[in-house]
DNA sequence: GTTCAAGAAATTTGATCAAATTATTCGCCT
DNA sequence: AGGCGAATAATTTGATCAAATTTCTTGAAC
């Protein structure tokens, strides 16, 4: 029955659980991640535990709170600002370097994720949405072969996890130029340069979500 | 006598004498980074080991190696051009948001440190001097107060490490310009601008330094 | 008779857990 | 309000289990 769980150890799994919990804003910031919770509700043990909390540490998705405790850092507008910095600089690389890569198999998966994000905002399903949104940047981005590069977008998405808590529950009023379908148009053109500038102005637009989110919520 | 080291935890200690390893080239490529084997080498326990491990796993200065072990990577000329991408991208900017932050003590210590530097490069102290550029650098960058680009330009360096191994041991043709000098002039004269150029000029000439080195050892 | 290959045993190493230790925090009492 | 003590949580060690690599042996082919 669990014979097929068997391949892939307790760690990776507690760490992958842990992760998403961070990304889609499903942790509170300032929540108390602690060890022995996590043992609790993932039913973990306790060494699993500690790496996946260590690791995250390291990827800046929690941070230490000088006492020996971790906990999921609050997004500040100022460290919102480092992570567009850095996200503007990186993912339009990523996209570029993609760019050629692609093949025609590979747009075509693309196209269905991006039929799964509109969907998504169309039911107002917020989590939803923001799964099928970052799948369709990493499979676009795992095409670069930029295995740097990639790391670096991880982290900078993890880092800005938080953020969303603060968007989700707000109108689900998307935005006027679908920048994904520019992007898929520059894919299938072939045209990097234009598929950097569809992925720059989509991180600008979401950057932008973000911030008016946080100033609302003060 | 070793009073004062009660407060540091164990795993800390374990993961900063692992960092500087790696850092400063003291580890070779492919080498085996082995749990049991630092337990021996450092004297510490499995579990420290193991947060160390994961934490640099996590920080991409290790690479796991599909059976569950982890080595030091190899750095190929397509791996340095993404760090060297990025760090173009992250450095000068923390040094151009920690100009305007500058105090002048500040700059005085980071005079002294490239004396530092330059001290190490006429006695042909290869070490020595990797350290020490090492903390102009980021002491410098400390002073920008931007967490997240600092994290960055960390794992950035992290990443670069194994290639200044093949650097060691060449000869220590220091090139012309000293761009040090330019960055602590701009720094007196609170000309950001200057100071990220100088930046951007410094990290291009050790990258080309770099990839010489890579150039010639095949 | 020698060599190569396949397979099995043994050793090494990583993963996980449980217990003992140490530090921090919180509540209570003065 | 300040300090003392109990409780809670993190750290660390040691032991046990599972997986992988290496080595040794055995058999067959040349």
């Amino acid at each position: 029955m669990d014979s097929d769980a068997r391949k892939i150890p307790s760690h990776e799994v507690t760490y992958a659980r842990l992760r998403d919990m961070i990304l889609f804003g499903h942790l509170a910031p300032g929540a108390p991640v602690t060890i022995q919770g996590l043992i609790g509700d993932l039913g973990a043990g306790m060494t699993p535990v500690r790496e996946a909390i260590r690791r995250l540490t390291a990827e800046g998705a929690l941070l230490p709170q000088g006492n020996r405790r971790v906990a999921v850092p609050e997004l500040s507008v100022d460290l919102l600002e480092q992570v567009a910095f850095a996200r503007l600089a990186i993912e339009p690389r990523l996209a570029e370097l993609a760019a050629p890569k692609l093949t025609g198999a590979q747009i075509d998966r693309l196209e269905a994720i991006d039929g799964a994000v509109n969907r998504a905002i169309e039911a107002g399903k917020l989590p939803d949405y923001l799964a099928a949104n970052h799948a369709f940047h990493f499979a676009l981005y795992e095409a670069a072969e930029a295995p740097v590069l990639l790391d670096l977008a991880r982290s900078l998405w993890l880092r800005a996890g938080p953020g969303l808590r603060a968007v989700i529950g707000r109108y689900g009023r998307e935005v006027a130029p679908d920048l994904h379908r520019v992007a898929l148009a520059a894919m299938r053109a072939g045209d990097a340069k234009a598929l950097g500038s569809a992925i720059e102005r989509d991180i600008q637009q979401g950057v932008d979500h973000i911030r008016q989110a946080l100033a609302e919520s003060h």
